[in-house]
DNA sequence: ACACTTTTTGCCACTTTTACCCACAATTAC
DNA sequence: GTAATTGTGGGTAAAAGTGGCAAAAAGTGT
């Protein structure tokens, strides 16, 4: 929160990385997909690609995956959940490269987890990035059009 | 938002962080949308255009964004009600600049989100900016010339 | 080990989109 | 009335996204 009275310098001291909107694009039959040129710089230190909790696929920035990874090592190996959980970030995740033109490929069986066929929706979702096939995602938006539920679930924040 | 309690110095002769009054601007083939003159400034710091809750479109100071980003980013990823809320907000967001004539470009699925075509009305509601198309803000300007439910709602409000 | 096929990877070129700039008209301020 | 500001349109250069080609790598079978 900003000071008041308090005016920022013009010299913009720019939001750390986040991602915002949504693009939707086309994957080649190689499993080749263009990310959004906005989303690159972000993660030119390093991207991973892993599993996400809905039918999609997540992609990390190296600090976010390091960060999840890290939390996943702490906890107890005793915990059935903590097992599954780690299968499915770690099992299901894979570091990707960029090529000249921007592109990352998709191992197969990510393709699969996330049912991609030739075009996928790339989703700005803060921290992280969703990657969907368009079904799913038209799926998710139809379900998060439901006024009713999210006035409630908008009421926790406040806005 | 502002600290409750606080008393802005009176050294700031004007208010800030209060938009005014309602604009008719044309959006043009391209989706640029001038922003009025006088919420420019308040702006200039960064802006984000978000999907609103009335088939509208809010456009955000930098630090009101924040506000709400922080709260997502600090709410549990596991959790599937965080996930729906991110992606409500997050991927229906986008950061937006203004070229050298004081317009911004709204991106193609925002467009879609407010029904927005060749015009634009721009509705300066205190902390927030609204944009609406013509046919939707009418629609709103008619509910609340409604007297007779507004006094009934109103009423409680203690104003 | 060698030739041959298949897959992967990097590169280039085309098309579309976006960003940037300038010019004009209309409005507002002086 | 004149000058400055504001809103609108269009043109141009740069960037982004896409598809395809070719070199490299990895397998396959004899």
């Amino acid at each position: 929160m900003q000071t008041p009275g308090f005016r920022r310098p013009a010299v913009n001291a720019k939001l750390e990385h986040m991602f915002l909107g949504q693009y939707r694009h086309t994957l080649d039959e190689k499993g080749r997909l263009t990310i959004p040129a906005r989303f690159r710089e972000e993660l030119s230190g390093g991207a991973y690609l892993t599993q996400g909790f809905d039918h999609n696929l997540r992609l990390l920035t190296e600090s976010s995956f390091e960060a999840i990874s890290g939390k996943l090592s702490q906890m107890k190996t005793t915990d059935p959940t903590t097992r599954d959980l780690r299968r499915l970030i770690f099992a299901a995740a894979s570091q990707v490269d960029f090529d000249q033109a921007g592109r990352i490929l998709i191992p197969q069986f990510l393709r699969e987890v996330a049912s991609l066929e030739s075009d996928a929706v790339i989703v700005g979702v803060g921290e992280t990035i969703e990657i969907w096939s368009p079904g799913a995602w038209e799926a998710q938006v139809m379900r998060l059009r439901d006024v009713e539920s999210n006035s409630e679930r908008f009421s926790e924040l406040e806005l």
